[in-house]
DNA sequence: TTGGGATTTAGTCATATGTCTAATACAAGT
DNA sequence: ACTTGTATTAGACATATGACTAAATCCCAA
């Protein structure tokens, strides 16, 4: 499953093969199916365990017991260093499998529930601290907005497309200070 | 280059293969190899003849002298009607294909500028005709929010997820509506 | 009507792939 | 030392693939 994830970081969905993920790991190529029954049920699992790894993560995320705009800060750098690591690219390559694989899509809509659990509630959090106006922009619509623009960026950035990025993300950030000051 | 269409719509970069695309298009497999060169050549020209239909379409649009509103609800509507269309699963399936075929990004890039530059220019009109403070939030921050929403929209269209859409585009066609009472 | 280039077909070739199996190596416990 | 179940290997099998070719067919202009 680790080579597996690699190929997908560095090939893409597309080029990985049994042989390909056993040479990969060093190992006989009839151990994919003796271990995963096929190579379909490889990528599930991966699928799978990226789940579970991107939750827990979240849950800590989550659980810390800071000011707002310290925890926008620590999304946003995940943002690059996920862009790093590969792991953006790992769980867009997981997403284009599902496009055409209707048994995962479940599970790629559950990731991004839970994501949006998570957003949802830090937002919730951040609008009453803030003194924000929900009337006019509900909570709902404030996290579908992050969450849209979040994965946008990722996708742009897997295109090398870097433009107006800063931009965007001093903006906001110049924004949420001014907003530290006090109910507007 | 039509049924190379259909197919990634329908199943993918990754399904592709030239027996495939020339079954689906009623000919004979040779047929590539012989109009083509080969497989990879039939995508880039796929790609190739995409960018052009989508840069004709987004002049189109930008040439109209309509209210800021209209554009912005005609550009929504496109939303719906391409995912309907499969419009989007094709850009993104060409998107996906060029994560790893690094001759490819270039291209991915040049659509992603042309539409920039429509967004740009439709928001330059609008932040002057509404009179907004361009100070806290310039027009490059806000441009680049709007691509990225409208890329994490569609991206979170692929994988069937609707939670939050409408509120976000209800919220921001409220908005709108609000700024075109005057000066703000 | 016909000559010749464009188009299309059927098929070859080497290679790659997913699945599966028989045989072997190994480690742990008795 | 021996057994037992797991881990691993090498390889078989049918099928799929991209690239390519020789031959047939088509179509149009002369």
């Amino acid at each position: 499953m680790d080579a597996a994830e690699r190929l997908l970081i560095t090939e893409g969905h597309a080029a990985i093969s049994t042989r390909r993920v056993a040479e990969e790991a060093g190992l006989n190529h009839g151990l994919v199916h003796y271990y995963f029954g096929s190579m379909d049920e490889l990528l599930v699992q991966v699928l799978e365990r990226f789940t579970q790894r991107l939750i827990e993560r979240q849950r800590e995320m989550y659980g810390l017991e800071v000011p707002f705009i310290e925890k926008w800060r620590a999304a946003m750098s995940y943002l690059e260093a996920d862009e790093a690591s590969g792991y953006q690219k790992l769980w867009f390559e997981l997403q284009a499998l599902s496009w055409n694989r209707p048994e995962l899509q479940a599970r790629v809509a559950r990731v991004n529930a839970e994501w949006r659990a998570v957003v949802t509630d830090a937002f919730t959090g951040a609008v009453q601290s803030y003194g924000l106006d929900t009337n006019a922009f509900p909570v709902p619509a404030i996290v579908s907005l992050v969450m849209t623009f979040n994965q946008g960026l990722i996708l742009e950035g897997l295109s090398g497309v870097r433009e107006g990025r800063d931009d965007l993300l001093n903006a906001i950030d110049r924004w949420l200070v001014s907003l530290e000051g006090g109910p507007a």
